[in-house]
DNA sequence: AAAATAAGTTGACGCGCGTAAAGTTTTTGG
DNA sequence: CCAAAAACTTTACGCGCGTCAACTTATTTT
């Protein structure tokens, strides 16, 4: 391109030789021109730097081609790699994501939707803090715009939710872990950050009934989203104090586990599924770094690939339709077991 | 509030008695107008449901108060970490972050400043890619808008940068390990992703030198940005090869070494700095997982927080000021040693 | 209390683009 | 080849807010 700078779309009209609404229809949807008009267009975009301003543009449209994605915490690997996939997909659907973390703190939640509703986001990926969300504010937030929750579940939420299924998981985990082993102690933190935290737990339980064996649930403390730390801690005094009554050790999810790991280390306790290691641990979500840890963490893998197709195939049908509620249904994906060296 | 949805600034003008210039002082700066007044308007805005449109907002404005936030991989919790500092820090100072991430891909960082542009920011945080940027690109960038690259330096950029003195971290880092045990090897990826590691490859050769030490140094095959299954491949045929010259192993940065720790568990081969260990592992970087590993890593903290700080504040003072070029010098933090168990 | 200053009001225009209506040209299909 | 359909052009208005000029009112200053 020459540099030319051009103002606006007018003038560029002129430099054309298209007329004004025909260009605004080529940038709302080059398919929309003839093949040859798009062709002159192309060549006089080459010829002049001149892009739509997007200010004017969005000012008088109802929605943008804006998907907000909105995810709890993410300095959490997790949602770092869920949300990148995410990201990834919207743009090759023709949209701009623009990616949001509430960073533990549900009233930044708030904003962050508030701020996406003046944005008018033609739809909002959002994995909600959970327990700390409000409730109320994000319900009314999925009536206006086109929403697809993912990995935490709201209960009693009329809209459309992507995840996974945690009884099916943990059913499995604790079918593994008790086929190869002792049955295991549960670990969780004692104020769960979120209902899939609770959902885990009663699998647990009912699992290990289901088996005849008793549940043993160890709450450890900790607030926050500092999970690995919590598991240190909680980990090194439990250990100190004895609390766990097995060998076998299931926590509610990799970044405990990892926290865990590292307070067996310092307790001098082997783990692994070998006969001649102290104890068995598990986690639960296939966490990015879940294969590097020492040893490896055996875990049932979220399904990130399925998850965010699903959730975008969802939400794009929310965005077409206006018969909202008809997607309200839960979309729940089975986990698979990843069993590693740690148990 | 009533839940009146309020349409417009002229709307609101009528309902709340107050002009609709002086409103539109007020929603650019509350302080820019008398304290009765303001009172009046905030009144008036808990009464009705009125907030400006910002893109009709932002159309007639040079800049808007969004501050970019660009990283190049999200998921490596890093990046994560500091661009949750510096989302925190924009907000606090009045502003609107908006996080992007380049994912390992050029392309996608160079559409992610082309999008920026049309963002009109008030300014720009931004840690390239590095090797694999477009340094025309964001070189024109950087003149156009405030920009302030951190954590990766650019040879012969004119621009604002912020980040850690490599020089000095690895040779306090190679000085800590031949004081406490047997001289370093290096351990990098065959092909750098930024200039950091070749810097600090040089660092840790001539701090070597300068110790009487033959450097050596470990290349090991992978692309991209999965360091850690990269350290542990590496890792793994680098043992079974016997490619280290000693048993002390300096990585080029922790993820790596994450890796690395990886492939010493999965080949028997214990770490940690006791007499009793076959190996020592030391990283760089202090990432947030490095605290968890078993045995915990030690590495060269970068200062999260001064980092972010200091970047703010120089693109502060650039976006106030006109005069760019004033702030082009580097700023360099020192690195702080993290003794931990692995060296 | 009058004069000087600061703050607010009224009225009007412009920003860049969406979009509708009416007319013209091009393409398509029988 | 001609009629119908599709695509394009011209013209014009509106969106919500920024901002300027000229004027009026409220607050300070001496």
């Amino acid at each position: 391109m020459d540099g030319n700078k051009v103002r606006n779309m007018e003038e560029f009209a002129m430099l054309s030789g298209i007329s004004r609404p025909t260009l605004s229809k080529y940038f709302h949807d080059p398919e929309s021109v003839r093949a040859s008009t798009r062709d002159r267009i192309e060549k006089a975009l080459a010829e002049y730097d001149y892009r739509p301003n997007i200010f004017a543009m969005n000012q008088n449209r109802r929605t943008t081609n804006n998907i907000g994605i909105v995810v709890p915490f993410l300095a959490d690997p997790f949602f770092a790699e869920i949300a990148r996939n995410l990201e990834k997909r919207c743009i090759d659907a023709g949209y701009s994501p623009i990616l949001f973390s509430a960073h533990g703190d549900p009233a930044l939640e708030v904003n962050i939707l508030e701020s996406l509703r003046s944005q008018k986001p033609a739809g909002v990926l959002l994995a909600p803090l959970g327990r700390a969300s409000d409730r109320n504010h994000i319900e009314k937030f999925a009536a206006d715009i086109p929403t697809v929750l993912f990995d935490s579940r709201i209960p009693d939420m009329g809209a459309a939710f992507v995840g996974m299924d945690n009884t099916q998981s943990m059913r499995m985990l604790v079918n593994y872990l008790c086929d190869s082993g002792s049955p295991p102690n549960f670990l969780e933190m004692r104020t769960a950050v979120n209902p899939n935290v609770n959902r885990r737990r009663n699998a647990y339980v009912s699992a290990m009934e289901a088996l005849g064996h008793t549940p043993e649930i160890v709450r450890i403390d900790g607030e926050g989203w500092e999970f690995e730390e919590i598991g240190l801690q909680g980990g090194l005094s439990a250990f100190a104090t004895g609390r766990f009554t097995s060998d076998t050790i299931l926590c509610s999810n990799d970044r405990l586990a990892i926290g865990l790991l590292s307070a067996a280390y310092r307790s001098k306790l082997t783990v692994g599924r070998g006969g001649d290691s102290d104890l068995r641990i598990a986690g639960h979500d296939d966490h990015p770094f879940s294969r590097f840890t020492c040893p490896a963490l055996t875990t049932v893998s979220q399904d990130y690939v399925s998850i965010s197709e699903k959730s975008l195939e969802i939400l794009f049908k929310l965005m077409d339709t206006e018969k909202r509620g008809e997607y309200a249904s839960d979309c729940l994906f089975d986990g698979i077991l990843i069993p590693r060296a740690s148990a």
